[in-house]
DNA sequence: TCTTCGCGTCAGGGATTCCCCGATATTTCT
DNA sequence: AGAAATATCGGGGAATCCCTGACGCGAAGA
Protein backbone atom coordinates (compact mmCIF):
# COMPACT_ATOMS: atom_id res chain seq x y z
CA UNK A 1 0.00 0.00 0.00
CA UNK A 2 2.77 2.41 0.51
CA UNK A 3 5.44 3.12 -1.59
CA UNK A 4 8.33 2.22 0.30
CA UNK A 5 10.47 1.45 -2.48
CA UNK A 6 11.20 4.84 -3.39
CA UNK A 7 12.70 5.53 -0.04
CA UNK A 8 16.27 5.00 0.12
CA UNK A 9 17.29 4.87 3.94
CA UNK A 10 21.01 5.13 2.79
CA UNK A 11 22.52 8.61 3.50
CA UNK A 12 21.38 10.86 0.82
CA UNK A 13 24.28 12.47 -1.31
CA UNK A 14 22.37 15.62 -1.88
CA UNK A 15 19.81 17.63 0.52
CA UNK A 16 16.20 16.91 1.06
CA UNK A 17 14.67 20.36 -1.17
CA UNK A 18 11.92 21.38 0.63
CA UNK A 19 9.12 23.98 -0.88
CA UNK A 20 7.41 25.96 1.99
CA UNK A 21 4.11 27.80 0.99
CA UNK A 22 2.55 30.65 3.88
CA UNK A 23 1.12 33.73 3.64
CA UNK A 24 3.14 35.66 6.37
CA UNK A 25 6.74 36.40 5.13
CA UNK A 26 7.92 35.94 9.35
CA UNK A 27 6.41 32.27 9.28
CA UNK A 28 8.09 31.48 6.09
CA UNK A 29 11.77 33.39 7.33
CA UNK A 30 11.50 31.53 10.41
CA UNK A 31 10.66 27.91 8.47
CA UNK A 32 13.57 28.80 6.29
CA UNK A 33 16.36 29.68 8.63
CA UNK A 34 15.31 26.89 10.93
CA UNK A 35 15.35 24.13 7.57
CA UNK A 36 19.06 25.57 6.43
CA UNK A 37 20.51 24.82 9.88
CA UNK A 38 19.73 21.00 9.22
CA UNK A 39 22.44 19.55 7.16
CA UNK A 40 20.23 17.21 5.23
CA UNK A 41 17.73 19.79 4.27
CA UNK A 42 17.40 23.21 2.23
CA UNK A 43 15.03 25.40 1.45
CA UNK A 44 14.22 24.84 -2.26
CA UNK A 45 11.83 27.55 -3.13
CA UNK A 46 8.77 29.34 -1.22
CA UNK A 47 5.48 30.96 -2.12
CA UNK A 48 2.76 32.54 -0.54
CA UNK A 49 -0.14 31.66 -2.36
CA UNK A 50 -1.43 28.75 -4.15
CA UNK A 51 -1.14 29.88 -7.77
CA UNK A 52 2.24 30.76 -7.67
CA UNK A 53 3.10 27.54 -6.09
CA UNK A 54 1.83 25.53 -7.97
CA UNK A 55 3.87 27.21 -10.80
CA UNK A 56 7.14 26.98 -8.64
CA UNK A 57 6.71 23.99 -7.30
CA UNK A 58 6.73 22.43 -10.64
CA UNK A 59 10.54 23.63 -11.62
CA UNK A 60 11.91 23.32 -7.79
CA UNK A 61 11.19 19.81 -7.78
CA UNK A 62 10.95 19.58 -4.27
CA UNK A 63 10.88 16.49 -2.25
CA UNK A 64 8.31 17.42 0.42
CA UNK A 65 5.83 20.98 1.00
CA UNK A 66 5.62 22.36 3.79
CA UNK A 67 1.85 24.09 3.15
CA UNK A 68 0.15 27.16 5.50
CA UNK A 69 -3.98 25.62 5.56
CA UNK A 70 -4.74 29.45 5.77
CA UNK A 71 -3.96 31.40 2.17
CA UNK A 72 -5.12 34.05 0.11
CA UNK A 73 -7.44 32.85 -2.62
CA UNK A 74 -7.48 29.23 -2.57
CA UNK A 75 -6.73 27.72 1.03
CA UNK A 76 -3.95 25.14 2.11
CA UNK A 77 -6.44 22.22 1.41
CA UNK A 78 -7.10 23.49 -2.03
CA UNK A 79 -4.00 23.13 -2.82
CA UNK A 80 -3.06 19.78 -1.11
CA UNK A 81 -5.85 18.20 -3.46
CA UNK A 82 -4.71 20.05 -6.70
CA UNK A 83 -1.30 18.93 -5.70
CA UNK A 84 -2.65 15.12 -5.42
CA UNK A 85 -3.67 15.31 -8.96
CA UNK A 86 -0.63 15.67 -10.46
CA UNK A 87 1.50 13.72 -8.08
CA UNK A 88 0.55 11.47 -6.04
CA UNK A 89 3.23 10.99 -4.33
CA UNK A 90 4.78 14.17 -3.04
CA UNK A 91 4.70 14.14 0.49
CA UNK A 92 2.63 17.22 2.28
CA UNK A 93 3.04 18.22 5.74
CA UNK A 94 0.05 20.73 6.65
CA UNK A 95 0.80 23.94 8.81
CA UNK A 96 -1.75 25.54 11.36
CA UNK A 97 -2.56 28.25 13.14
CA UNK A 98 -5.30 26.70 14.60
CA UNK A 99 -5.79 23.87 17.15
CA UNK A 100 -8.70 22.65 15.84
CA UNK A 101 -8.69 19.21 14.76
CA UNK A 102 -11.33 19.81 11.88
CA UNK A 103 -8.27 21.36 10.23
CA UNK A 104 -6.29 17.85 10.60
CA UNK A 105 -8.56 15.86 9.42
CA UNK A 106 -9.62 17.78 6.90
CA UNK A 107 -5.89 18.28 5.71
CA UNK A 108 -5.32 14.41 5.87
CA UNK A 109 -8.41 13.59 3.94
CA UNK A 110 -7.14 16.01 1.48
CA UNK A 111 -4.15 13.63 0.99
CA UNK A 112 -1.50 15.31 3.51
CA UNK A 113 1.10 13.07 4.92
CA UNK A 114 1.07 15.06 8.40
CA UNK A 115 -0.38 18.00 10.37
CA UNK A 116 0.96 20.36 13.13
CA UNK A 117 0.37 23.57 14.57
CA UNK A 118 2.24 26.33 14.67
CA UNK A 119 2.38 27.09 18.02
CA UNK A 120 4.17 23.74 18.94
CA UNK A 121 8.03 23.69 19.03
CA UNK A 122 9.88 24.17 16.28
CA UNK A 123 12.05 21.19 16.56
CA UNK A 124 8.44 19.59 15.97
CA UNK A 125 8.65 20.81 12.56
CA UNK A 126 11.85 19.25 11.89
CA UNK A 127 10.56 15.96 13.44
CA UNK A 128 7.21 16.17 11.23
CA UNK A 129 9.36 16.16 8.11
CA UNK A 130 11.50 13.65 8.58
CA UNK A 131 9.11 11.36 9.94
CA UNK A 132 6.47 11.84 6.51
CA UNK A 133 9.97 11.64 4.56
CA UNK A 134 10.35 7.87 6.14
CA UNK A 135 7.17 7.38 4.80
CA UNK A 136 4.95 7.66 8.16
CA UNK A 137 1.99 10.35 8.74
CA UNK A 138 3.06 12.77 11.20
CA UNK A 139 0.51 14.09 14.15
CA UNK A 140 0.77 15.73 17.10
CA UNK A 141 -0.13 13.94 20.36
CA UNK A 142 -2.89 16.38 21.36
CA UNK A 143 -4.66 16.32 17.67
CA UNK A 144 -3.84 12.27 17.35
CA UNK A 145 -5.39 11.66 20.73
CA UNK A 146 -8.58 14.18 19.89
CA UNK A 147 -9.14 12.43 16.60
CA UNK A 148 -9.13 9.09 17.61
CA UNK A 149 -11.50 10.05 20.20
CA UNK A 150 -13.82 11.62 17.85
CA UNK A 151 -13.69 7.87 16.52
CA UNK A 152 -14.38 6.35 18.98
CA UNK A 153 -17.24 8.43 20.54
CA UNK A 154 -18.64 10.56 18.10
CA UNK A 155 -18.35 13.74 20.16
CA UNK A 156 -16.41 13.78 23.39
CA UNK A 157 -17.68 16.46 26.05
CA UNK A 158 -19.92 17.29 23.02
CA UNK A 159 -16.96 19.58 21.81
CA UNK A 160 -18.11 19.18 18.07
CA UNK A 161 -20.10 21.95 16.41
CA UNK A 162 -21.88 22.12 13.34
CA UNK A 163 -19.19 23.63 11.42
CA UNK A 164 -17.75 20.71 11.79
CA UNK A 165 -20.36 19.71 9.01
CA UNK A 166 -18.95 22.08 6.54
CA UNK A 167 -17.56 20.40 3.35
CA UNK A 168 -14.17 21.93 2.58
CA UNK A 169 -15.53 23.96 0.25
CA UNK A 170 -18.00 25.50 2.64
CA UNK A 171 -15.61 25.90 5.21
CA UNK A 172 -13.53 27.83 3.08
CA UNK A 173 -16.40 30.23 1.86
CA UNK A 174 -17.51 30.43 5.74
CA UNK A 175 -13.97 31.64 6.48
CA UNK A 176 -13.76 34.24 3.82
CA UNK A 177 -17.08 35.38 4.72
CA UNK A 178 -15.85 35.48 8.55
CA UNK A 179 -12.64 37.73 6.96
CA UNK A 180 -15.25 39.96 5.58
CA UNK A 181 -15.34 39.61 2.49
CA UNK A 182 -18.25 40.02 -0.11
CA UNK A 183 -19.77 37.32 -2.23
CA UNK A 184 -18.63 38.95 -5.67
CA UNK A 185 -15.36 39.66 -3.91
CA UNK A 186 -14.89 36.09 -2.89
CA UNK A 187 -16.31 34.51 -6.45
CA UNK A 188 -13.18 36.61 -7.78
CA UNK A 189 -10.31 35.37 -5.62
CA UNK A 190 -11.63 31.61 -5.56
CA UNK A 191 -12.31 32.02 -9.71
CA UNK A 192 -15.90 30.86 -8.76
CA UNK A 193 -19.26 31.93 -10.27
CA UNK A 194 -21.26 34.34 -8.09
CA UNK A 195 -23.66 31.87 -8.31
CA UNK A 196 -21.44 29.11 -6.97
CA UNK A 197 -20.99 30.96 -3.92
CA UNK A 198 -24.47 31.95 -3.54
CA UNK A 199 -25.01 28.30 -3.45
CA UNK A 200 -22.75 27.83 -0.75
CA UNK A 201 -24.23 30.88 0.96
CA UNK A 202 -27.33 28.53 0.99
CA UNK A 203 -25.64 25.32 2.03
CA UNK A 204 -24.09 26.80 4.81
CA UNK A 205 -26.53 28.57 6.54
CA UNK A 206 -28.71 24.91 6.21
CA UNK A 207 -25.91 22.95 7.61
CA UNK A 208 -25.64 25.85 10.31
CA UNK A 209 -29.43 26.18 10.74
CA UNK A 210 -29.11 30.04 10.00
CA UNK A 211 -32.21 31.93 8.77
CA UNK A 212 -30.37 34.59 6.63
CA UNK A 213 -27.27 35.92 5.29
CA UNK A 214 -27.11 38.37 7.95
CA UNK A 215 -26.47 35.73 10.53
CA UNK A 216 -24.13 33.91 8.54
CA UNK A 217 -21.62 36.65 8.61
CA UNK A 218 -22.62 37.10 12.07
CA UNK A 219 -21.61 33.89 12.99
CA UNK A 220 -18.55 33.99 10.35
CA UNK A 221 -16.88 36.78 11.92
CA UNK A 222 -18.06 35.55 15.22
CA UNK A 223 -16.09 32.65 14.55
CA UNK A 224 -13.08 33.92 12.79
CA UNK A 225 -12.39 35.87 15.39
CA UNK A 226 -13.35 33.43 18.31
CA UNK A 227 -9.58 32.44 17.87
CA UNK A 228 -10.44 29.13 19.96
CA UNK A 229 -7.47 27.98 21.47
CA UNK A 230 -8.41 24.23 21.95
CA UNK B 1 13.45 21.24 27.15
CA UNK B 2 11.37 24.46 26.46
CA UNK B 3 12.83 27.22 27.91
CA UNK B 4 10.75 30.33 27.67
CA UNK B 5 13.03 32.85 28.63
CA UNK B 6 16.17 32.04 27.21
CA UNK B 7 19.65 33.95 27.79
CA UNK B 8 21.93 34.36 25.10
CA UNK B 9 25.41 34.93 25.75
CA UNK B 10 25.04 38.69 24.55
CA UNK B 11 27.38 40.29 23.85
CA UNK B 12 27.91 43.25 26.30
CA UNK B 13 27.89 45.68 23.63
CA UNK B 14 25.29 47.98 23.56
CA UNK B 15 23.12 46.38 21.13
CA UNK B 16 19.18 47.15 21.42
CA UNK B 17 17.34 44.70 23.55
CA UNK B 18 14.50 43.17 22.21
CA UNK B 19 11.65 41.11 23.41
CA UNK B 20 9.43 38.89 21.11
CA UNK B 21 6.22 37.73 22.75
CA UNK B 22 4.02 35.45 20.57
CA UNK B 23 2.38 31.97 20.81
CA UNK B 24 3.67 30.68 17.88
CA UNK B 25 7.38 29.07 18.08
CA UNK B 26 8.14 29.24 14.84
CA UNK B 27 7.24 33.17 14.70
CA UNK B 28 8.99 34.06 17.42
CA UNK B 29 12.20 31.42 15.88
CA UNK B 30 12.04 33.36 12.95
CA UNK B 31 12.02 37.08 14.14
CA UNK B 32 14.41 35.83 16.68
CA UNK B 33 16.93 34.94 13.58
CA UNK B 34 15.87 37.58 11.95
CA UNK B 35 16.48 40.16 14.68
CA UNK B 36 20.01 38.86 16.02
CA UNK B 37 21.28 39.02 12.25
CA UNK B 38 21.75 42.29 12.41
CA UNK B 39 24.43 43.77 14.16
CA UNK B 40 23.15 46.81 16.79
CA UNK B 41 19.82 44.35 17.76
CA UNK B 42 19.80 41.06 19.52
CA UNK B 43 17.01 39.18 21.37
CA UNK B 44 16.90 39.50 25.15
CA UNK B 45 13.58 36.86 25.69
CA UNK B 46 10.98 35.85 24.73
CA UNK B 47 7.43 34.48 26.14
CA UNK B 48 4.56 33.23 24.59
CA UNK B 49 1.71 34.45 26.74
CA UNK B 50 1.26 37.63 28.60
CA UNK B 51 1.68 36.05 32.52
CA UNK B 52 5.22 34.85 31.72
CA UNK B 53 5.55 37.87 29.60
CA UNK B 54 5.81 40.74 32.41
CA UNK B 55 7.57 38.14 34.86
CA UNK B 56 10.75 37.87 32.05
CA UNK B 57 10.71 41.37 31.41
CA UNK B 58 10.99 42.86 34.74
CA UNK B 59 14.26 40.97 34.35
CA UNK B 60 15.37 40.93 31.17
CA UNK B 61 14.61 44.65 30.73
CA UNK B 62 14.66 45.38 27.45
CA UNK B 63 14.60 48.35 24.81
CA UNK B 64 11.70 47.33 22.83
CA UNK B 65 8.57 44.91 22.85
CA UNK B 66 7.57 42.81 19.93
CA UNK B 67 3.62 41.73 20.68
CA UNK B 68 1.64 39.54 19.15
CA UNK B 69 -2.02 40.32 19.06
CA UNK B 70 -3.97 36.86 19.86
CA UNK B 71 -2.22 35.47 22.66
CA UNK B 72 -3.65 32.33 24.67
CA UNK B 73 -5.50 33.91 28.35
CA UNK B 74 -4.74 37.72 28.23
CA UNK B 75 -4.20 39.05 24.25
CA UNK B 76 -1.66 41.57 23.43
CA UNK B 77 -3.85 44.14 23.66
CA UNK B 78 -4.07 43.38 27.56
CA UNK B 79 -0.38 42.61 27.81
CA UNK B 80 0.35 46.15 25.85
CA UNK B 81 -1.72 48.22 28.66
CA UNK B 82 -0.72 46.20 31.69
CA UNK B 83 3.09 46.70 30.71
CA UNK B 84 1.85 51.06 29.71
CA UNK B 85 0.61 51.03 34.14
CA UNK B 86 4.32 50.07 34.71
CA UNK B 87 6.24 51.77 32.43
CA UNK B 88 5.26 54.44 30.87
CA UNK B 89 7.46 54.66 28.46
CA UNK B 90 8.84 51.21 27.59
CA UNK B 91 8.15 50.84 23.05
CA UNK B 92 5.84 48.33 21.75
CA UNK B 93 5.27 47.27 18.08
CA UNK B 94 2.49 45.23 17.92
CA UNK B 95 2.35 42.06 15.72
CA UNK B 96 -1.12 40.81 14.03
CA UNK B 97 -2.30 38.33 11.39
CA UNK B 98 -5.16 40.29 10.65
CA UNK B 99 -5.28 42.76 7.75
CA UNK B 100 -7.95 44.61 9.91
CA UNK B 101 -7.50 47.99 10.59
CA UNK B 102 -9.70 47.74 13.59
CA UNK B 103 -7.11 46.29 15.59
CA UNK B 104 -4.18 48.69 14.52
CA UNK B 105 -6.64 51.41 15.74
CA UNK B 106 -7.06 49.57 19.39
CA UNK B 107 -3.46 48.65 19.64
CA UNK B 108 -2.39 52.27 19.45
CA UNK B 109 -4.90 53.14 22.06
CA UNK B 110 -3.86 50.48 23.88
CA UNK B 111 -0.36 52.59 24.26
CA UNK B 112 1.50 50.36 21.46
CA UNK B 113 4.08 52.36 19.59
CA UNK B 114 3.58 50.83 15.91
CA UNK B 115 1.55 47.88 14.45
CA UNK B 116 2.53 46.00 11.73
CA UNK B 117 0.88 42.55 9.83
CA UNK B 118 3.05 39.30 9.54
CA UNK B 119 2.14 38.99 6.16
CA UNK B 120 4.22 41.73 5.48
CA UNK B 121 8.00 41.34 4.69
CA UNK B 122 10.42 40.64 7.32
CA UNK B 123 12.19 43.61 6.40
CA UNK B 124 9.55 45.71 7.52
CA UNK B 125 9.63 44.68 10.92
CA UNK B 126 13.23 45.86 11.36
CA UNK B 127 12.07 48.88 9.61
CA UNK B 128 9.46 49.24 12.56
CA UNK B 129 11.72 48.23 15.15
CA UNK B 130 14.09 51.11 14.15
CA UNK B 131 11.37 53.88 13.41
CA UNK B 132 10.16 53.09 17.15
CA UNK B 133 13.24 53.26 18.79
CA UNK B 134 13.74 56.63 17.39
CA UNK B 135 10.57 57.77 18.89
CA UNK B 136 8.10 57.65 15.77
CA UNK B 137 5.40 55.28 15.71
CA UNK B 138 5.17 52.90 12.94
CA UNK B 139 2.37 52.25 10.84
CA UNK B 140 2.06 50.35 7.15
CA UNK B 141 0.87 52.80 4.63
CA UNK B 142 -2.26 51.26 4.21
CA UNK B 143 -3.38 51.55 7.75
CA UNK B 144 -1.21 54.99 8.58
CA UNK B 145 -3.16 56.18 5.47
CA UNK B 146 -6.68 55.05 6.95
CA UNK B 147 -6.41 55.64 10.71
CA UNK B 148 -5.19 59.40 9.49
CA UNK B 149 -8.01 60.26 6.97
CA UNK B 150 -9.78 58.76 9.94
CA UNK B 151 -8.77 61.52 12.08
CA UNK B 152 -9.07 64.42 9.79
CA UNK B 153 -12.35 64.63 10.96
CA UNK B 154 -12.06 62.94 14.49
CA UNK B 155 -10.96 65.08 17.73
CA UNK B 156 -7.51 63.83 17.72
CA UNK B 157 -6.86 65.27 20.85
CA UNK B 158 -9.12 63.07 23.27
CA UNK B 159 -8.60 59.19 22.43
CA UNK B 160 -12.52 58.17 22.43
CA UNK B 161 -13.55 56.01 20.00
CA UNK B 162 -15.24 57.34 16.40
CA UNK B 163 -17.90 55.57 17.82
CA UNK B 164 -18.74 58.38 19.96
CA UNK B 165 -19.38 60.65 17.50
CA UNK B 166 -22.41 58.83 16.12
CA UNK B 167 -25.97 60.75 17.80
CA UNK B 168 -28.00 58.61 19.60
CA UNK B 169 -30.19 57.37 17.04
CA UNK B 170 -26.90 56.20 15.07
CA UNK B 171 -25.68 54.28 17.86
CA UNK B 172 -29.35 53.05 18.43
CA UNK B 173 -29.24 51.62 14.88
CA UNK B 174 -25.50 50.63 15.17
CA UNK B 175 -26.23 48.49 18.69
CA UNK B 176 -28.93 46.77 16.59
CA UNK B 177 -26.70 45.86 13.40
CA UNK B 178 -24.01 44.41 15.86
CA UNK B 179 -26.84 42.15 17.60
CA UNK B 180 -27.55 40.86 14.10
CA UNK B 181 -30.81 42.93 13.02
CA UNK B 182 -31.59 43.65 9.92
CA UNK B 183 -32.50 46.72 7.90
CA UNK B 184 -36.32 45.32 8.02
CA UNK B 185 -36.51 44.13 11.27
CA UNK B 186 -34.62 47.40 12.71
CA UNK B 187 -37.40 49.62 10.56
CA UNK B 188 -40.65 47.75 12.31
CA UNK B 189 -38.35 47.35 15.93
CA UNK B 190 -38.30 51.50 15.72
CA UNK B 191 -41.09 52.10 13.61
CA UNK B 192 -39.40 53.67 10.97
CA UNK B 193 -39.41 53.84 6.80
CA UNK B 194 -36.33 51.04 5.71
CA UNK B 195 -35.29 54.10 4.00
CA UNK B 196 -34.25 55.72 7.07
CA UNK B 197 -32.58 53.18 8.16
CA UNK B 198 -30.82 52.79 5.45
CA UNK B 199 -29.85 57.14 5.40
CA UNK B 200 -28.45 56.07 9.28
CA UNK B 201 -26.32 53.23 7.53
CA UNK B 202 -24.84 55.63 5.53
CA UNK B 203 -24.20 58.22 8.03
CA UNK B 204 -22.76 55.42 10.35
CA UNK B 205 -20.38 54.13 7.38
CA UNK B 206 -19.58 57.82 6.65
CA UNK B 207 -18.30 58.31 10.49
CA UNK B 208 -16.92 55.58 11.37
CA UNK B 209 -15.03 55.55 7.49
CA UNK B 210 -16.28 52.02 6.72
CA UNK B 211 -16.62 50.98 2.73
CA UNK B 212 -19.65 49.38 2.67
CA UNK B 213 -22.44 47.58 4.51
CA UNK B 214 -20.20 44.76 5.01
CA UNK B 215 -17.89 46.34 6.83
CA UNK B 216 -20.33 48.01 8.97
CA UNK B 217 -21.91 44.69 9.99
CA UNK B 218 -18.35 43.67 11.11
CA UNK B 219 -17.26 46.33 13.12
CA UNK B 220 -20.78 46.81 14.88
CA UNK B 221 -20.24 42.61 15.72
CA UNK B 222 -16.88 43.25 16.71
CA UNK B 223 -17.62 46.89 19.24
CA UNK B 224 -20.71 44.36 20.20
CA UNK B 225 -18.76 41.61 21.68
CA UNK B 226 -16.17 44.17 23.13
CA UNK B 227 -18.99 45.82 25.08
CA UNK B 228 -20.36 42.66 26.86
CA UNK B 229 -16.68 42.18 28.14
CA UNK B 230 -17.05 44.75 30.52
C1' DT C 1 -23.62 -3.58 -10.20
C1' DC C 2 -26.91 -0.36 -9.67
C1' DT C 3 -28.53 3.33 -7.09
C1' DT C 4 -28.50 6.72 -4.01
C1' DC C 5 -26.31 10.55 -1.93
C1' DG C 6 -23.08 14.21 -1.00
C1' DC C 7 -20.29 17.43 -3.26
C1' DG C 8 -18.94 21.11 -6.50
C1' DT C 9 -20.47 23.85 -10.02
C1' DC C 10 -23.83 26.97 -12.36
C1' DA C 11 -28.64 29.54 -14.06
C1' DG C 12 -33.28 32.02 -13.80
C1' DG C 13 -36.01 35.22 -11.51
C1' DG C 14 -38.46 37.71 -7.94
C1' DA C 15 -37.61 39.86 -3.37
C1' DT C 16 -34.61 42.50 -0.75
C1' DT C 17 -30.83 45.32 0.30
C1' DC C 18 -27.18 48.45 -0.96
C1' DC C 19 -25.83 52.98 -2.20
C1' DC C 20 -25.83 56.91 -4.91
C1' DC C 21 -28.55 60.84 -5.65
C1' DG C 22 -31.76 63.79 -3.38
C1' DA C 23 -35.78 66.25 0.07
C1' DT C 24 -37.90 68.56 4.42
C1' DA C 25 -38.41 69.67 9.31
C1' DT C 26 -36.54 70.09 13.90
C1' DT C 27 -32.79 70.62 17.11
C1' DT C 28 -28.32 72.33 18.40
C1' DC C 29 -24.37 75.12 18.10
C1' DT C 30 -22.09 79.60 17.27
C1' DA D 1 -30.37 84.52 13.57
C1' DG D 2 -27.72 81.70 10.73
C1' DA D 3 -25.24 77.46 10.22
C1' DA D 4 -24.68 72.85 11.20
C1' DA D 5 -26.19 68.57 12.79
C1' DT D 6 -29.98 65.53 13.32
C1' DA D 7 -34.17 62.79 12.17
C1' DT D 8 -37.13 61.54 8.87
C1' DC D 9 -38.38 60.05 4.12
C1' DG D 10 -38.03 59.00 -1.42
C1' DG D 11 -36.19 57.35 -6.55
C1' DG D 12 -33.67 54.31 -8.97
C1' DG D 13 -30.01 51.35 -10.54
C1' DA D 14 -26.72 47.89 -8.95
C1' DA D 15 -25.80 44.19 -6.04
C1' DT D 16 -27.40 40.69 -2.98
C1' DC D 17 -30.43 37.39 -1.18
C1' DC D 18 -33.11 33.25 -1.67
C1' DC D 19 -35.82 29.76 -3.86
C1' DT D 20 -35.98 26.29 -7.41
C1' DG D 21 -33.95 23.96 -10.26
C1' DA D 22 -29.83 21.55 -13.07
C1' DC D 23 -25.55 18.40 -14.25
C1' DG D 24 -21.39 15.56 -13.58
C1' DC D 25 -18.79 12.93 -10.47
C1' DG D 26 -17.16 9.98 -6.95
C1' DA D 27 -18.24 7.46 -2.77
C1' DA D 28 -21.21 4.67 -0.13
C1' DG D 29 -24.85 1.54 0.30
C1' DA D 30 -28.34 -1.93 -1.41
Amino acid sequence: MTTKTQMAFAPRKSKVKIFVVDDHPIVRQGLTLLINREQDMTVCGEAEEAHSALRAIATAQPDILVVDISLNGPDGLELVKTIRTRDAKLPVLVLSMHDESIYAERALRAGANGYIMKHEATGKVLVAIRRILSGEIYLSDRVASKMLHQYVRGAPGNGRSLVTDLSDRELEIFRLVGEGHGTRQIAGELHLSVKTVETYHAHIKEKLSLKNARELVQHAIEWHLAEKSF
